[in-house]
DNA sequence: ACAATATGTGAGTTTTAGCTCACATTGATC
DNA sequence: GATCAATGTGAGCTAAAACTCACATATTGT
């Protein structure tokens, strides 16, 4: 009897892929399918263009991924990781310095690092998570983020200016994640400009502290 | 012979409508779509679907509208004159108030004003925009704001902490684009929220004023 | 009244892309 | 090396939706 995974959904995997032959198909069709739609964009991104790119047949396809929806799905998850992992490093690596102006200033531009991975990929990604209802996906992480900075928020309350934490630390997240978005849809070059994300990082640092 | 219109290519009409009857036939194919996409989204929204809702037949459809596309466009350019308007009305209703605060204050509430006016319709229109190249029918308007937002920097220039004004223009309608688009895509209940506009809005005045 | 033009109809065509399935090949286990 | 599971193949099925067209009805101008 073949390896099924556990739920046979439209978003998850059909087969698990168990042999290292099997785990290389997988891989290959995923990074056909960045490719492939980076290059031509969701709507005109068929799976037997797909298979053809990533040198395997349409039916290898469909053994891994249920449906054209799947093969999306797994690339945002391991998309979401990707910029995680570069937050989190990119973070780690300026604890040293302990202003408040620097951390937010280091955070802001961990930020805009992680879009930096694959600017056109990413803005493919964010459509079809509006798209799809993959969007729930995000929430975890927002409320997750909103939690970082309530508490960044709290642990540096004598220097704040804002009573209100959570009012603020929505604000101040919600300006750094609506720019970011902004400029990956609409404006990728600006994604380098560290000029302007300097400008950025001093206008929360000033709403913030006294 | 009919009366054409100018340029019959993918977005323009086909025929133009001249009498009454026709113009509401138009009307009515407008409306429905407006209807159905908020409904469906664009994927399950049909152009026979349209048709039926607005109760009219598919072949009057394509007489006005040359393609699905089409209909889109003619959507977005109503939206974003509705838009315009609410947000030059609101705005000129506030040109007494005189200080920077007041004046920034006023001009971000329009802005999220602007978005209340139909928010699911507009996050689909979004999403249509990106996938379609007509993103390039926004960025006249982009460049307008800049220059407005440059223009008066430069008129308070004695009040403004920022040299750069092209730099602190850009800056401060990013942030303010940014927030407006998150809140239409993720967080519509956000609109209403008048305490985080405020914030928002006490956000960009310190960043502008000394 | 009667052209001529504008508008309206909807069954049917066409295309396209997601997906299936019967069969072939490779690898593992004894 | 024999058996069975795992993996791979691709021609073709199927459904859906954009769009056409031959024809019908309504309106306008003279």
């Amino acid at each position: 009897m073949p390896r099924l995974a556990h739920k046979t959904t439209k978003t998850q995997p059909r087969k698990l892929p168990t042999q290292p032959r099997a785990q290389e198909t997988v891989e290959a069709i995923v990074a056909a399918t960045k490719r492939v739609l980076v290059r031509y964009g969701y709507e005109k991104t068929t799976t037997n263009k797909i298979a053809e790119v990533a040198g395997v047949s349409i039916g290898s396809l469909y053994q891994y991924f249920p449906s054209k929806e799947s093969i999306i799905t797994a690339l945002i998850d391991r998309h979401m990781a990707t910029m995680l992992e570069v937050l989190a490093s990119t973070y780690a690596a300026s604890t040293e310095t302990s202003t408040i102006a620097e951390s937010v200033r280091s955070v802001i531009h961990a930020a805009f690092a992680a879009h930096r991975v694959n600017p056109k990929l990413h803005r493919v990604l964010i459509e079809q998570m509006q798209r799809m209802d993959a969007a729930d996906r995000l929430d975890g992480f927002e409320e997750q983020a909103q939690q970082l900075v309530e508490a960044f928020l709290s642990n540096h309350a004598h220097q704040i200016r804002r009573k209100n934490v959570k009012l603020a630390a929505r604000a101040a997240l919600l300006a750094v994640r609506g720019t970011t978005l902004w400029t990956v849809l609409r404006a990728p070059d600006q994604l380098e400009d560290l000029e302007f994300i300097d400008e950025i990082s001093d206008m929360i640092t000033r709403y913030l502290v006294a």
